[in-house]
RNA sequence: GCAUGCGUAGCUCAGUUGGAUAGAGCAUCGGUCUUCGAAACCGAGGGUCGUUGGUUCGAGUCCAACCGCGUGCGCCA
């Protein structure tokens, strides 16, 4: 919230959006929930820092918000005791210095944050329509680059931490009431039999922090929409911590369908989006790139190529129209960025490339569009297929093809039930590798015998739709000519 | 310090429950367009799967130790 959109964002939206995708095909009902921090402290620095520069928030860019947000961290806030407690549990390095960071940064800006957010969090008015523009305008850019991205993501889906602001307490009731929640140093944690670390579900100024409003939204994504499979799309880092989250649920039986049943709680933990260098990615300047820059530069590039090949007299895309080849070369560009994301194990760091990403050969996303959009030109040029006509199959690389098609179903089953994209990805790429191989040797619109031809007219529309499909299943678009 | 994840070809990565000579893309080298879309196809070279031990008829996959890298670790989210 109220900050620019960074890379980070970009796994988060891709992954959960496949899937979503992957389970309705499966014919599950998907809930897909935003889950925004709107809510917390950061919201609240940058409310402060707003108020403190008297900007009109009638007016306000996600340009201001940033700015806000940036000089609101930059000035820091002390977090002595979080300081004492890092040092005394041998916290790591990078906390440890994070803090004293902070800490030395500390000022009376501190109170006036906290005085914000209790001002926000007790309803004050003003606060709240300032608090509710600036949500706002960041979710504007939010669906705009959900739009771009071509991921199903709206105002329905918003379920931010504001939503569950007044299941906080009652959460904490129930832990303590349970018997599951102790007091220690004034905070109240839920302890674990198997590690040392405990999970904090209230501070000890008794306000509760992300661990309670994670506890609230599972239960009730469990309790009331009645999820059966709670799949959490969520950076890596924060492994442990659901680790804690779901325990604490499973331990206070939180976990119980209405039905009986148990629900599945699934962390996909993703990497990190690494530049070349293997650092987490940044500008030149050394600052995180945002996403819409680096989405605008994948369409560049999309559209480059497109144009480029259109240039050719005797390319299928000679003389479209230029708001054509811009459509296309956008889905190219996006598919691009999104294949190469949900085509490795999800779990991992990986390199961003945008060079080998857009190179459009090998396995991407543009070299499946292409295998689709070859086969769409061919059966534009035939004259119709017939869903009925037998099959025959006789070369050896029509039926790679057809065992290949066969394989469809259990890959999408696969990579649904182990919420692992880049099964189905491997799939699209034997499929369409499978399809070259038989298109080279296997006339079609040539072939003499008209059973035969039929046959594979029939093939080629297979393998075309089941590319279409399952790159949908990946929230990749397959154009018809590109 | 504790926890957790990773280490496979020059580069980027696959490798479903342990199962046959470890796969692919890029890059390199060599072949295919007067005929259905060459963003394609065919072929070649390239790996002691971090190291050492163990379990097993069989280990990239399981276990242990070690080395290297990443990440996390109570009042942030």
């Amino acid at each position: 919230m109220a900050k620019q959109l960074h890379v980070g964002h970009l796994r988060a939206s891709i992954i959960g959006d496949s899937m979503a995708r992957l389970h309705e095909r499966l014919g599950w009902t998907v809930f897909r929930q935003n889950h925004l921090g709107d809510w917390g402290l950061p919201i609240a620095m940058t409310l402060a820092s707003l108020e403190r520069a008297a900007v009109d928030l009638s007016r306000i860019t996600l340009d201001d918000l940033n700015a806000a947000y940036r000089r609101a961290q930059a000035e820091g806030r002390d977090d002595e005791a979080g300081l004492a407690a890092a040092r005394e549990t041998h916290a790591g390095p990078h906390r440890i210095a994070e803090l004293e960071a902070q800490h030395a940064g500390a000022s009376a800006l501190l109170t006036h944050t906290h005085e914000t957010l209790r001002r926000l969090q007790g309803g004050d008015p003003p606060t709240v329509a300032a608090w509710q523009s600036l949500i706002a305008v960041t979710m504007r850019e939010v669906f705009e680059t959900a739009a771009t991205l071509g991921v199903k993501l709206d105002e329905t889906h918003s379920r931010g931490e504001s939503f569950f602001r007044d299941r906080l307490a009652p959460t904490v009731d129930a832990f303590v009431k349970a018997g599951l929640a102790e007091r220690d140093q004034g905070a109240l944690i839920v302890r674990f039999k198997d590690r040392e670390r405990p999970l904090l579900i209230q501070k000890s100024d008794g306000t509760s922090l992300y661990a309670t409003t994670d506890l609230a939204a599972a239960h009730y994504r469990i309790a009331q929409l009645g999820a059966e499979r709670v799949i959490y799309c969520v950076d890596a880092r924060q492994r442990d911590h659901f680790r804690d989250v779901f325990d604490a649920i499973h331990a206070i039986g939180w976990d119980r369908l209405p039905n009986g049943g148990t629900a599945e709680m699934i962390h996909v933990p993703f990497g990190a989006v690494l530049g070349a260098d293997k650092r987490p990615l940044k500008t030149r300047s050394g600052e995180n790139f945002t996403l819409k820059a680096l989405l605008d530069e994948a369409v560049a590039r999309g559209r480059r190529e497109v144009h480029a090949r259109a240039q050719q007299p005797d390319a299928p895309t000679a003389g479209l129209p230029t708001a054509e080849l811009d459509a296309i070369g956008q889905a190219v560009g996006i598919a691009a960025i999104k294949y190469a994301d949900l085509s490795g194990d999800v779990s991992r760091d990986y390199v961003f490339d945008l060079d080998r990403m857009v190179s459009f050969e090998g396995d991407t996303g543009p070299y499946a569009q292409y295998a689709h959009a070859r086969i769409a030109g061919i059966l534009a040029k035939a004259d119709g297929t017939s869903a009925t006509a037998p099959l025959q199959i006789v070369a050896p690389e029509e039926r790679a093809l057809a065992l290949t098609l066969l394989r469809y179903a259990t890959a999408v089953q696969d990579a649904a039930e182990q919420c692992a994209p880049n099964r189905l990805a491997a799939f699209i790429f034997e499929l369409a590798n499978a399809f070259n191989t038989f298109y080279q040797s296997c006339p079609v619109i040539k072939e003499a015998n008209a059973t035969l031809r039929a046959s594979r007219l029939r093939l080629c529309d297979l393998t075309r739709r089941v590319i279409a499909d399952a790159l949908s299943l990946l929230g990749i678009v397959a154009p018809a000519r590109m």
